[in-house]
DNA sequence: AATCTAACCGACCACTTGGTCGGTAAAAAC
DNA sequence: GTTTTTACCGACCAAGTGGTCGGTTAGATT
């Protein structure tokens, strides 16, 4: 069993340097060559453990990117708390991270899916499915939020989550070369007063 | 001078091609071959008119999408009106059209800006400098706002302005594979409601 | 000790990439 | 009517591209 190991191992570390490159150049302009000479690996390796490029990338979604939106974008609205509330600070962590982090280049699901978007369908695919997730996610923990009194009821659940998730995937892209404090500063304080607009007041 | 007539013609079948292509599959993922394969011209046409295919982009950015920003989204803007209305409206355009068009790919800039961001410095500027003749659009007409009555004065004009670029972004590239009448019916309803937190009530 | 196999190597393949360059027909300039 | 210039052709180039395949080796299996 020491070898089904070696083999995750060596997988898993192509998938890294593979998501490295792919989100800094793009998938098109990233070549199979580039990932295995950063990882000082040979052809034959790689189309030893992938039957092609997109089978990687494909493979490469399911094991990185997924879970990369799960811990930073899903996980932290999970729970009873105010959604509004939660919602907010789950986004302003995430721009924070992307403001720290020196090689950002926007919002990784978005990125990708912009560049296949109506080009290869099956990867496209994934990436909306991840979306539709964190779409769903939002969805249900905003009509528990009604239920709950903290959301007013006649407000669309699903128009306030694809446009938190619009302005979300926007603002990303504009902070990748843009001053990033200044936008989330902003950002934020934008978010939070559309978001208030949807705060049930208790009655007195 | 029918010499530079029939020069200016070529060009710009050229562009509009290119545009096309470009815009359909990708920089990367288009060829200089596929766009002369598709015009029935040449190599050597090609490059007696353009440096380089990146000389070619610019000049594409240049001539045909500074032009569609402009006449979709800044100049709609233009005027003495109420300035959350224009907006509204002119968004509410932009999304129709694209709503309508069979071949959609999402809002042209904000695609090439995904595709070149921190890969191409020349480019990207080219991009952003067209992002940011928009904003500074918006800006301006906030501010008038404000000064006519239209707007209340403590909302930061640059913050607005960022967030309805980010959020139109974003759904422009969820509309592509989604179901577009419904997500602009849903965004409409909520980029009217978030404005509407910044409606100057006239003094009864 | 002999055999087998998972993991990897790297030469090779057909094809495509952006770009060059010598040529050419037709129109413009003289 | 000759020369020059414009606009375009298409063969060619070096450097990639994704992908194949016959080998090699270290370690597990027998």
């Amino acid at each position: 069993m020491d070898k089904n190991l070696k083999r995750m191992a060596t997988m898993h570390r192509m998938q890294v340097t593979g998501m490295e490159l792919f989100y800094e150049q793009g998938y098109y302009n990233t070549s199979v060559d580039d990932i295995l000479k950063s990882l000082e690996l040979s052809k034959g390796a790689f189309y030893y453990h992938f039957q092609s490029k997109e089978d990687f990338f494909i493979s490469i979604i399911q094991n990185l990117i997924v879970q990369k939106v799960y811990s930073t974008l899903i996980e932290p609205i999970e729970g009873n708390k105010n959604p509004l509330t939660v919602i907010e600070k789950s986004i302003d962590n995430a721009l924070q991270t992307a403001e720290n982090n020196e090689m950002d280049y926007g919002f990784v699901v978005h990125n990708f899916l912009t560049e296949f978007n109506g080009r290869n369908e099956t990867i496209s695919r994934y990436l909306r499915d991840i979306l539709k997730i964190w779409e769903v996610n939002i969805i249900t923990l905003l009509q528990k939020g009604k239920t709950d009194g903290y959301v007013i009821r006649h407000v669309s659940s699903e128009a306030v989550a694809s446009f938190i998730i619009s302005s979300y995937m926007g603002i990303r892209t504009l902070m990748v070369e843009g001053n990033p404090r200044i936008l989330r500063y902003n950002y934020i304080s934008q978010l939070r007063s559309y978001l208030n607009t949807m705060v049930e007041r208790e009655l007195a």
